[in-house]
RNA sequence: GGGGGCGUAGCUCAGUUGGUCAGAGCGUCGGCCUGUCACGCCGAAGGUCGCGGGUUCGAGCCCCGUCGCUCCCGCCA
């Protein structure tokens, strides 16, 4: 017999009642009811319940085990009598009867239980990760994240796509985020940083003449947390391919997301066919970038019915200025007072000066609220009409210039469809977002500036790029990169683009940002020679691993589906990340503590 | 760096207008219990109400400061 088991605990049958088994496991839980003693025995297979009574040589034993001591256990598997079988255990109609119980690894007074929902403090999870990890939450999460790379990595392959490694140790970057830096010992004040993403050495992989990368990538970053941004390191499914158009990446891309989804979304429906919005779009309906289009409300135009009519307040911002516009938020189901004015008085906390709505209800043409009756019944029933809206409905109306008030508009839309419960939460909404700018206007340095990723290509024959006055400040923040995010249910999963790799193109982009070429030369050297010696037309994405497996998972913030993550504010509670070094450390690298006081 | 929320027993929380308000459930420990699977019953231990200061006859409660956790903004090409 095997020192430690015969069978795993989520193992055993009715098939095996009568045979001698040896299990061995956590006690999950333990019912003493004085003359009999049940224990759930644990293991990453299952539980099983173990029996054991006075007549027993191993009851003495079993009497003294506590919660999560991990024993070893032999005895015989015995049908469980009439009524007492357990139909939520897949092993609950059998039972084994201990005829011997050894202890493994006896455990003291535990600060977190494994048993039970019980919700338990981040700092306590984090510092006793291992016993979170026991939990069955936790334990099927990273379980299920493992299956989700795995299938991940077969679509990747089955397309002809290979995995390579990239330096872990490499240089800084200019722009982007911050680096996380290693300093190095052999050359004194210089220092090693943490990839960003393999950004420029997938590149170079395609400029290697390998056609198509991909690799399930670490990323660090030292930037803030969010709920959905870990601290310092992630994943991503990192990809590039040669000889490629946006569409190409797409058709390579949206299969295998959509496939992994469709694998691990427990049945909720996957957008069949991913649409296209395009950024400036995205803004117009949605007030983000990344909107959820489980959200049914898309907002319009409403400005020509405001132009010169009776609610003075709109009227004259629209006659003062051009550039102002009045936008609609439609709110189905939203059509009562009360409704209204608990969004307008949430407008007023958020900083706006209100939220104006007009309402229908029955028998009352024209709409109700105070700004129906400024408009007229004509107006109100032509914006009605317009948002596709009846009886029972509202719509709100902000007013002033897009770039000042967009920024409101996406929560607003979001926080209305909430409320009305509009949002159908099973279901995994994917969209491309496209065509986005090139450029954006930098108003505090009064500068042009890279919108994204300056090593995207603009959306224009190199020759006409070339042309370019930089001086036409309009045209070129009218510039679109071939540049593409994935979102899903309103979460950013991924960006990507096809990449400049002309150094004509790339020098010149730099330019237009006011990078003179030596800077170029100094920052890119590397990259910028590499895409002069036979470069070819390349591209790619990196959907981020972690927001993917939250999405699957159900969760809300990623520590739920990392083996072992770190806190809000970038420290390993159980390993005891980032420590102090010693002297010597420090003398060898060449470094000299100058710490805040 | 900034803003919001939270901080009462090991954990989840209640605590009214500032006046028996030091409480419940779970957990732990002890006792009883031969069919439970969130076992049940009885009992016990366990708290500087995050910390410091202030107002008050009196503060868990009000005020100021501070620390911690969390969410957000900044940041994240």
């Amino acid at each position: 017999m095997h020192r430690y088991r015969t069978h795993t605990c989520g193992a055993l049958r009715a098939d095996n009642i009568g045979s001698t088994v040896r299990l061995s496991g956590w006690c999950h839980r333990i019912r003493d009811h004085g003359g009999v003693l049940f224990i759930d025995l644990r293991d990453h297979y299952g539980l099983t319940q173990i029996v054991a009574d006075p007549d027993s040589p191993a009851f003495k034993t079993a009497e003294k085990l506590r919660a999560e001591w991990v024993v070893r256990v032999d005895g015989r598997v015995r049908r469980r009598p009439d009524g007492t079988e357990n139909p939520d255990l897949p092993t609950g109609a059998v039972e084994v009867f201990a005829t011997d119980i050894e202890v493994l690894g006896p455990a003291s007074e535990l600060p977190m239980p494994v048993f039970g929902e019980q919700e338990y403090p981040e700092e306590i999870r984090l510092k006793y990760r291992f016993l979170d990890l026991r939990r069955e939450r936790l334990h099927r999460n990273i379980m299920k994240r493992g299956a989700i790379i795995d299938s991940l990595r077969r679509r990747m392959k089955s397309q002809g796509f290979f995995e390579f490694q990239t330096p872990i140790l490499t240089a800084s970057s200019p722009e982007g985020a911050r680096d996380f830096l290693v300093p190095s010992r052999l050359h004194p004040g210089k220092f090693y940083a943490l990839p960003q993403a393999p950004q420029q050495f997938k590149q170079l992989i395609m400029i290697s003449g390998f056609d198509r990368y991909f690799q399930i990538a670490p990323c660090f970053r030292d930037e803030d947390a969010r709920a959905d941004r870990s601290p310092g390191e992630f994943y991503q499914l990192d990809v590039e391919m040669s000889f490629v158009t946006q569409d190409d990446v797409f058709d390579a891309v949206e299969p295998v997301l959509r496939g992994v989804f469709e694998e691990f979304a427990d049945g909720k429906p996957v957008t069949p066919k991913f649409p296209r919005i395009p950024y400036g779009e995205a803004l117009r309906s949605y007030g983000t970038d990344k909107p959820d289009l489980r959200n049914p409300i898309r907002m319009q135009d409403v400005t020509a019915h405001f132009r010169s009519s009776g609610f003075k307040v709109f009227a004259s911002m629209i006659a003062s200025d051009p550039a102002v516009e009045v936008w609609a938020i439609p709110a189905p189901k939203g059509g009562n007072r009360a409704f209204c004015d608990r969004m307008n008085a949430w407008a007023q906390g958020e900083g706006l000066p209100g939220l104006g709505y007009i309402f229908w209800r029955e028998g009352e043409e024209g709409g109700a609220g105070p700004l129906a009756k400024n408009v007229g019944i004509e107006r109100s029933e032509a914006m009605r009409n317009q948002l596709g809206l009846t009886v029972g409905d509202a719509a709100f109306f902000v007013a002033g210039r897009p770039k000042d008030f967009i920024r409101f508009t996406g929560p607003a839309r979001a926080k209305i469809a909430a409320e009305l419960g509009l949002i159908d939460r099973d279901r995994f909404e994917f969209c491309w977002i496209v065509d986005f700018p090139m450029y954006e206007w930098n108003e505090e340095e009064k500068k042009i500036d890279f919108s994204h990723n300056p090593f995207s290509m603009p959306n224009l024959p190199p020759e006409e790029f070339l042309r370019l006055d930089p001086a036409d400040k309009e045209k070129i923040l009218g510039l679109k990169a071939i540049q593409y995010d994935i979102v899903c249910n309103g979460v950013e999963l991924s960006s990507g683009a096809i990449r400049n790799h002309r150094p004509e193109v790339m020098k010149k982009a730099f330019a237009i940002a006011g990078y003179d070429e030596s800077v170029l030369e100094q920052k890119f050297g590397g990259m910028l020679h590499a895409l002069s010696l036979g470069a070819p037309p390349h591209g790619g994405i990196a959907p981020g691993i972690d927001r993917i497996v939250m999405l699957l998972c159900g969760e809300e913030n990623l520590r739920e589906v990392v083996l072992f993550p770190m806190n809000q504010r970038a420290e390993d509670l159980m390993m005891g990340a980032p420590s102090e070094v010693t002297p010597k450390q420090l003398r060898e690298l060449h470094i000299r503590l100058n710490l805040p006081k």
